[in-house]
DNA sequence: CGGAGTTAGTCCAGTATTGCAGGAAGTTAG
DNA sequence: CTAACTTCCTGCAATACTGGACTAACTCCG
């Protein structure tokens, strides 16, 4: 057939409206693709003749009709390549593979302690990427594309450098492609793991919504925007990062940025993991408190449900200023319905009824796979699109 | 020449490729205009020999040369038409008339009662408007093509009605296209004030900067959003409405929203006055208010500084959240300094120094006009896009 | 002042795109 | 089992767009 981009590889600048829209899944046959790119149907033709000589997208047999001629149904060829996603988590990391399709292949979960030195922990990643890529070859896949990294920390959209980062002490001004690229020749994107949630949660569906919010509550509180349908980071990247934000009238608890009472230090998994020991409890983990809140545990109950109320307040400013049609919550705390209903009982509370009656609060659909769709999401948007690929820095 | 455009016509879907970039500043020649579009300089040559044969655009002489030939400049024509815009304010409203070049040529500012009965501030609102065409007209301007007004309140999206306006008695629900088109066949265009001088103030620029907030602090509190440099107005049309956002740890002065401490009830021009009032002083109006605090007026600097750091508060959250190179504050109270340093001072203090480093704080250029400016802007805008003005219902 | 270098704009032949008129392959109704 | 209608896809001639060579007009420097 041919080789389907090396590493910053492009494709001819008209094919990516049609590989774009093939791939956002709102069109599968010649008609439906002149339909929604607004090209004449000739021209369609011509492109995806020319797309699936190249091998990028392949027939797949006739469909329903819909009272006519059956459309010949067209799909990018998930078999031309792999993206590795590694969501690095505070303690814990998950793996995937996905491939140019877009399809989560295979998804592998590990600790991993990111407060170890960010080179020996890069290390370790890739080569447990490698390791699934490994294997998954036996079962008849293609070669790796390129990798596509989220850390629980702010990263500058500029130099893809991470940037003052709480959660991930040695880790500040380091470039995450930089350090990988010292051990394997691939392309590699680096983002905040709830910007890469946000893309994997909301940037999915077949009609995609243009404005919503995805929180993410785990370890640490972030926060990934969608915004006119794409993925919104800010003019430097940090857009979303509400972890230090001031929750009014909360106890002065104070916070790794130098103050106190930010949402971070309130209301995250690490803060309420450490109030529950406080108060002389032996829980080691959110997991074991939003357990212990099932069974009614009246601290972990309350605690968690306090949680949510100042999430919420937070956000009721933000939903607000950003009159979102969707706001999903998503991270290990969504797990929890008390979280949950504080939140929502606060945003209730808190917004006029105008800025709520039309909006959706729900909870994240794919828990610890969300980052790693969202991960392969990004990277294969990068390249299928004018530009292809470019790692900064 | 011809006649340019009637009440809902729509230029060839090509040429306002050309039309924008020229409308936007950032190109006057048919060089520039291939830069900028992207366009081959032949097929920009072709387009704008078709619009020069139209009568929208003029050539305007020869340019400073660069090294080379001179280019020949090119204009939007400004005769061909007049945008009436219209800024209801709580008690004043500003009138003024915009050319199709997009200047602003009259400016009229009076004072009027919007607690009046909607119909009847519309019509005395129509009327000035009118005499104010009749005047230009004197002056050799063309025909009036469009009406364009800005209201102190929340306004739908999808129906251009005012929604729970809090400082507009009477008229929730209320479409100001519908009763305007009573009296007048135009096409009319309803936005919040906040957003109008947004346009004005931040879509102006040759260089427009994409992430932008104007906070607009005058009888009452609102806020308009540029993103990816455009307007953005969430998904009903509310974002931006921070009125009735809580302020922590503040009084509970109750609000017209029916709870208590909201920004708005605070830290509004009409909040201010009125404490003024209840500490005996004679305050008629914000302005006067002002005047005594450039004279160190002790109670209306303190009164004004704290609206300051309350709005900073406030303003803290949504710049961590959205992360915008630029804040523009506008409105009567961004006159006041020491309200101005009150925001910059809380804004620098509870935001993380990453996400203020690089944001500019400055206060609006154009006072009072900002407002006209946006309305004739937004207008043009439609007019000047694929698919024309569209007054919904 | 006159060539070298730059920038702006135009002419022209080749290519991409479109609109439209079919053809292909269905469904539905009688 | 036609006949009428839908929907999907493909020729073909007309049209729009492009890239590159060319002209025009100007600056700069020796």
């Amino acid at each position: 057939m041919n080789d389907v981009s090396g590493t910053v590889p492009l494709h001819s600048p008209q094919h990516v409206e049609v590989l774009a829209a093939l791939r956002s899944g709102r069109a599968n046959s010649r008609a439906a693709l002149a339909n929604i790119t607004g090209l004449s149907p000739t021209t369609v033709a011509a492109r995806v003749d020319a797309l699936i000589e190249q091998g990028h997208v392949v027939e797949t047999g006739p469909g329903e009709s819909r009272g006519g001629r059956r459309p010949r149904h067209l799909m990018i060829r998930g078999d031309a390549g792999l993206v590795g996603c590694i969501d690095l988590g505070v303690d814990r990391a998950s793996f995937g593979l996905v491939d140019f399709a877009g399809e989560l292949i295979t998804e592998r979960h590990a600790p991993l302690d990111i407060a170890a030195d960010p080179r020996a922990v890069l290390s370790r990643a890739l080569k447990i990427l490698l390791d699934m890529v490994d294997e998954a070859k036996l079962a008849g896949h293609t070669r790796l594309r390129g990798i596509s990294v989220g850390v629980p920390g702010p990263v500058s959209s500029a130099t893809s450098r991470v940037i003052s980062p709480s959660r991930m002490p040695g880790w500040n001004g380091v470039s995450v492609p930089e350090l990988m690229r010292r051990e394997i020749d691939l392309p590699i994107l680096v983002n905040n793991d709830a910007n890469l949630m946000a893309a994997g949660e909301l940037l999915d569906g077949r009609e995609p919504i243009g404005n919503q919010v995805l929180v993410k509550v785990g370890s640490g509180i972030g926060c990934g925007i969608v915004c006119g349908g794409a993925l919104y980071t800010g003019s430097n990247g940090w857009a979303g990062d509400i972890s230090h934000v001031v929750v009014p009238g909360a106890a002065a608890v104070p916070c790794s940025c130098g103050r106190t009472g930010c949402l971070d230090a309130l209301a995250s998994g690490n803060a309420l993991v450490r109030e529950m020991q406080v108060a002389g409890t032996n829980v080691q983990s959110v997991e074991e408190m939003i357990a212990l809140a099932q069974d009614s545990h009246p601290l972990a109950t309350g605690l968690l449900r306090n949680a949510g109320v100042m999430t919420g307040g937070v956000l009721a400013t933000i939903v607000n200023f950003f009159n979102p049609e969707r706001l999903v919550l998503g991270g290990v705390l969504a797990d929890s319905s008390v979280f949950v209903a504080g939140v929502r009982a606060t945003l209730y509370a808190e917004c006029l009824p105008m800025a709520t009656d039309q909006l959706s609060i729900d909870v994240a659909q794919f828990a610890a796979t969300g980052g790693l769709r969202g991960a392969g999401r990004i990277f294969l948007d990068q390249l299928f699109s004018a530009d292809g690929v470019r790692t900064s820095a």
